[in-house]
DNA sequence: TAATATATGTCAGCAATACTGACTACATAA
DNA sequence: TTATGTAGTCAGTATTGCTGACATATATTA
């Protein structure tokens, strides 16, 4: 196509910006629900993230939030108690602890899904198919370092 | 195109946790640059969004980052004693304080993005000149309500 | 001009989130 | 059996964020 503007610094550097106001607005709507279940901004990454990787154990939690095992295990034991997510012992490795959304847990995911979707949704009711899935895919090229 | 499997609930909900996925690693690549300097996440965020955003006033920069004046204010002051961000009195509004990165600023904003820039970089030259164009198109009508 | 509103700053105290370091318990692997 | 890996825990500290109250300077309005 036209060469590689879209590889010069000041785009990189306009779309890096681009992603923390689009991450900090998008996790700020749900402040009102998560707030009424006393959650704050660490319980709603634990509970998005494993929403999205039911199943997972405790060290891909760490790895992916990039905290310590100190402070998630404050977060994830509240959410425990709270019977938002429950763990199950490994079958292969007995070791680990895998975590899973209760169906209160699932409940309460669905609820911020919800705030979340409308910003989501609006948007892309203002895009077509394609451009949809190229932001998807750059969102994922972006992850996968 | 092939009806509207973009907007159906999964791909929103996976796309919501994508887009934490991408802020959480994208924002903690340049880790080791901010702890050199004393600097912690609120403090890249900060210069980021003032580095976007060259001349903006205190109460727009409260409202982008989603934080109380009163916690803005520490952060920010530790920036203009160490001389990165400057003030300077609104010209048309006297009771403004206009935001800019001093020349320190601009030096250590531009080592923070070439650490970010790399990830970014990666994953764009995987990418073709529309999917990115497409890609910052979708993050822009998402940040804009 | 006087009263009011707005933009910013500041003080004090508190809450939530995250860190380091040290140690334990248990399961797996060598 | 010994070493390693996974998870949990305790104690202390740092950072980031909040609320409420009050101060100062400038702008707007009556």
């Amino acid at each position: 196509m036209n060469d590689f503007l879209y590889l010069r610094e000041n785009n990189i550097k306009e779309i890096i910006e681009l992603m923390l106001e689009a991450y900090t607005e998008s996790y700020s709507d749900p402040y009102e629900i998560l707030k009424k279940n006393s959650f704050g901004r660490a319980h709603h990454r634990l509970i998005c993230t494993v929403n999205a990787n039911p199943g997972m154990k405790v060290a891909d939690l760490i790895k992916k939030l990039k905290i310590t095992k100190q402070s998630l295990s404050r977060v994830l034991q509240e959410l425990i108690k709270d019977k938002i997510i429950s763990q199950s012992k490994g079958e292969i490795d007995g070791r680990q602890r895998l975590l899973h959304l209760t169906e209160k847990g699932e409940k309460i995911s669905e609820e911020i899904f919800n705030i979340q979707k409308e910003r989501i949704l609006k948007a892309f009711k203002e895009c077509d198919s394609q451009e949809v899935l190229n932001f998807k895919k750059v969102l994922k090229k972006i992850i996968n370092n």
